[in-house]
Order: C-alpha cells, then structure tokens, then sequence
DNA sequence: CTTGACCTTCCTGTGACTGGAACCCTCATC
DNA sequence: GATGAGGGTTCCAGTCACAGGAAGGTCAAG
C-alpha cells in the first residue's frame, strides 16, 4: 500500500504521514522504486495515531501509548497515568479560556459597538486590575 | 528607562519586549551607547500588550487593537468586533476540549488501572468509532 | 583593574505540522 | 518517442510567540 492509499485509509494527510515517520512513530518498509509501503500493522499504528492526537494527547505521549499498545505486558496503570495527566491538562486549559471568556465577556457587554470612540474594552485591556485574567 | 526596568514594570520578559519591537508593536528610542530607552508610553503599550495577551489575543489583534486604542476617533464597534470575533474563538476551543474531556473520561473510568495488560483506554484509541472527539 | 550586572545582536529550537520547489516513476495516449 | 496526468521522493522554509544561549559591549562599585 502505498502513503496515498495510506492516507486516505487512516484519514491523515500523507505530509502528516511523513513526518510522523520523520520522527520514528512508525517505519514502512519501501518497495524497489523507493516508495514507502505500509502493511497492516502500520495502517493501525497511523489510525491510532490520528485518534489519540484527536484526544489531544501529545506526540510524545502518542508514542508512549504506541509502545504501550504493542507490549502485551503492559500494566493498565500506566495508560491511565497518562490519561489522567492529560485529563488534568484539559482540565487547566479549559479553566484559562473559561478565565479568559469570563473577563472579556463583561468587556464586551459594557461595550456599545457603535461609531463614537468610547470603548469599555479597550479601557478594561488598558487599565484592568493585574489579577483579571491572569494564567 | 532600559529594558530591565520595562520589563520590571510592564510583567513582561526582556526578550519578549525586544520581540515585540522586531515586529512593529513598538519602537523605543536608543541612547547614545545603543541601550533602547523607554518612554511611559512605551511602557502603556507594553502593559497593553500584556493584558491583551493574557486575554488570549493573538499578536495581530493586539496589532490592531494598540491602533485603535491610538486612535482617537475610532468606532467601538470595530473593538468589539475584535473582542467578539475572539470570544468566539475560546467557545470553539473550550467545545473542543469538552469532547476530549467527555471521551477520555469515559475511557479513564473504564479502566481499572493495575497492573494487568486489558486496558479499555488502549482499546478505546485503537477501535473508537470515528465520530467520537472530532475537531 | 576587575567583577558583576546590565545591555546588544544573532542564531537556534520549540510543537506539530503545512506548503512548495525540484525531481523521479508509471501508465496511457498521440 | 514525446507528452501529460497523477502518483511518489527529498529537502527547505514558514507557522506562532516566544525562550535559550553564545559572544561581546557598557557601566558603576570596590
């Protein structure tokens, strides 16, 4: 199968493909003319790969969870350490943009957004007291 | 006022604020030995931005908005079409982060995290259904 | 005169790709 | 045999908003 095929069956675009390659997740073998060819078990690797960064993971966690995936011998622990470290990750960003919106939202209801130059938002971004927003 | 100063006073790191003067938010003058000297403006642009950042503007509209906060016979309606356009932005990507958290909290919770091989995390990113997390 | 804190510029690296140039391979068609 | 379409290959540059660090200039204090 060659990274056309690959992509469309995995969904991921073959640059994606590449570079995923690039940095070790996965090694195809290649065919006499120099194109890769992915087997199987690759055509997993790159399915699981596309879900697991539509989790959010990281590259870095996606390859560990790869390896995790492939050792029959894995403790369950483990995966649901990372899970749970990502979990808390979503946790804090969700927290910074809800911080975020919480502050810009009264700008935005203080703010006429009509023609004349009096802004509270612009105001509010000039003078706001250091603790609004901070992350 | 050197750089060390502003940056002492505006939160913001030495090497952030020379960035910002590399791509044209601000441009403090020069002493005689080459020393960038700022004025309280600079130092109001550089609080600006900071607050403006930490609202989550990205550089462009921090560009934006430093003009019409120059501006003086600017609309609001132009500032809150910034602010509502990024509002927008941070729903989008809190509704991201909730699915993930959704799916991935299922998954934690399935497993029972020991030192067994069966892990219904693994299995859930191998064999998801492909609507699950999408974005 | 040296020490140390400051300042300068320039280059590289980050994460996870994306776009593009320049080139090769294969097959079908004229 | 030339041509074109539609694959594939490599390598380089750009993204965003900085951070880290090297190599060197400047300045006040001891």
């Amino acid at each position: 199968m060659n990274i056309g095929d690959a992509a469309r069956l995995s969904g991921l675009p073959a640059k994606t493909i590449r570079y995923y390659e690039d940095i070790g997740l996965l090694t195809p073998l290649r065919t006499a003319n120099g194109y890769r060819s992915y087997r199987d078990s690759d055509l997993h690797k790159l399915t699981f790969l596309g879900r697991a960064r539509a989790l959010g993971f990281t590259i870095e966690d996606c390859r560990a969870l790869l390896a995790l995936y492939a050792d029959r011998s894995r403790a369950s622990a483990e995966v649901k350490r990372i899970a749970e470290g990502h979990l808390d990750e979503i946790a804090r960003k969700m927290a910074e943009l809800a911080a975020m919106r919480a502050t810009l939202t009264e700008l935005v209801d203080a703010c006429a957004g009509d023609n004349r130059p009096d802004c509270p938002i612009l105001q509010g971004i000039a003078g706001l007291p250091k603790a609004c927003a901070s992350g």
